[in-house]
DNA sequence: TTGTATGCGTTATCAC
DNA sequence: GTGATAACGCATACAA
């Protein structure tokens, strides 16, 4: 591996001054300069990042972390990360595990955002620091070194839920997702604020746990199945349930909207194919966004308060007009 | 930060000790090491992943390198890697940029599996070396330290195409991927021999250059759509162009596969949900297997033979029978 | 069994 | 304008 010694003592100087050269400094003669980095190129010479930040404790990378593969929007959101990131010249390396602990520290990255749920509240509270901000999506912390970026999971769902009564559903099931996850909560408790406004009754026997995945919402469908009547729609805390439910009534030979009508939450790629009525998430504006946040925090500009993204509802074909 | 001197100064030992706890030498008390162990807990302690690899030179954690966000089943090679590695207690990063370069060395990761294009053969060529292994994903490449992993594109797309003459169809369009890439070319090869083979003629303005996104195929299909005469079955090199085509179809009231049959290639999720006949590639596998033969590579084992991952024929409802 | 000294690649300080 | 040197956090060889 080429180092910067090599360069020197290619160039017929000391270490010191390729360093020099390679950030900026004012005091090489321009010869000099041009010399090195004529070399650097010819050798492409690349600074050792961990020799780097481990003397300068300074860094220009930040982190982020996740780990559900099955929620593709999670390419939107690192594709937001991704572009502020490269504009602002910082980079980004993401980390799909609990181990990424080990890079959140200031020697390493110069902050994170943090996505996965696995990574708990009180890790975050002792990592993050005067100078290492951390970003966390989807959870609301109150300390003076994380930020919170969430969504609007009441209004949206309240309203597209008022908006599925207007015409004309009466009766109601839900298939939740986590029940621990504060997206899921919010999402629950604003269907059933909708439903208490309209005079609406839920039993909970019409409620079905779920973890988000569609298999958890192909269960929930068949298991309704069973019950001599079925609810005018059913509401699904997210779209990945929402479509395993559609499958599993096509499967049955029950029609969506006309037998039961369905709604979801996210937008995924599938909903519009499948014309699933639910709330739109602006998922690379999310992680544009929360990189914004972190990187200001990081450069000093120190703000933590909460930030709420708001979602569009879109009526599609799963839900009609009740007669 | 706490580092390993403040662990050594609270257990009232040197360092060296501290270390050799933390690397599981023998030559400790078991006294000592439990005391040790417990002020590690206590301080949760996270060894500097910086100073760590600068002095040893090994590295337990490996790099994937991406950069295209449209193409959703990119989370399921993820999702493969990150399962070999965390199986085999390698760490995992993630990087969406050419700056990854920087983390592509010895001191910061043991070996690397590149997906992205934009990192060219030669600078992957000077990367590489006995104790820097490269898996590179999509693209053949003849060097002792460099691993290809790719798809056989060649025998599903000639099958596809068989089958779809065999059920009746006579005239082809082709939208085609980027031109330099392989895969493209490989698809576009099999395509064209598949006719040969059958005596079906291919006109060169029956050919639409694409570059694998949606829009690409949208306007593909709305340019062939100006024609008088509409082909038996668009063949589209990828899913996405694929489905670009059959919404612009859609929008125009052409039916398909009544008016036309449409073939895409990589069974992305839209792809079910559209009843795409596409070639489904094992793509969580893909990722499991690039993660194994590098980690392979990184112990020593040295394996640099290009592996073919053959895919799987799906016929869906693009694709009909033609009378 | 434990501690001391050295060096990994880099940057910062300070003398020249 | 340039170079010698210390320091960053850690692992290792070797001395005690």
């Amino acid at each position: 591996m080429v180092g910067i010694k090599d360069v020197a003592k290619l160039a017929g100087v000391s270490v010191s001054t390729v360093s020099n050269v390679l950030n900026n400094k004012k005091n090489v003669s321009d010869e000099t300069r041009e010399k090195i980095i004529k070399i650097c190129k010819e050798l492409s010479y690349q600074p050792n990042a961990a020799g780097k930040s481990l003397k300068s404790g300074k860094n220009d990378t930040i982190l982020f972390n996740f780990s559900d593969f099955d929620r593709s929007f999670y390419l939107k959101i690192i594709n937001g990360i991704s572009d502020y990131v490269n504009n602002n010249d910082f980079d980004l390396i993401i980390c799909t595990d609990k181990s990424c602990e080990k890079y959140m520290n200031n020697s390493l990255t110069g902050g994170s955002i943090i996505l996965d749920k696995k990574m708990q509240d009180d890790t975050l509270i002792r990592i993050a620091s005067e100078n290492y901000p951390i970003v966390v999506l989807d959870r609301i912390m109150n300390n003076p070194y994380i930020k919170s970026v969430v969504v609007n999971n009441y209004d949206p769902m309240f309203e597209m839920i008022q908006g599925v009564i207007d015409r004309g559903y009466r009766s109601f099931g839900f298939v939740g997702g986590p029940e621990e996850t504060a997206d899921n909560k919010e999402r629950y408790r604003a269907f059933r604020d909708a439903l208490e406004v309209n005079h609406i009754q839920f039993l909970q026997k019409s409620y079905f746990a779920g973890n988000y995945r569609e298999k958890s919402g192909y269960n929930a469908a068949k298991i309704l199945m069973l019950s001599r009547e079925l609810p005018d729609c059913l509401v699904c805390a997210n779209d990945n349930m929402a479509i395993g439910a559609m499958k599993a009534f096509q499967e049955n030979g029950i029609r969506v909207p006309e037998d039961i009508a369905v709604t979801g939450f996210d937008n995924c790629d599938l909903a519009e194919a499948m014309g699933l009525t639910t709330v739109s998430i602006p998922n690379y504006e999310r992680g544009y966004i929360a990189a914004r946040y972190l990187i200001e925090n990081i450069r000093g500009q120190r703000n933590v308060e909460t930030f709420k993204i708001s979602a569009k509802i879109i009526f599609r074909s799963s839900v009609g007009i009740k007669k």
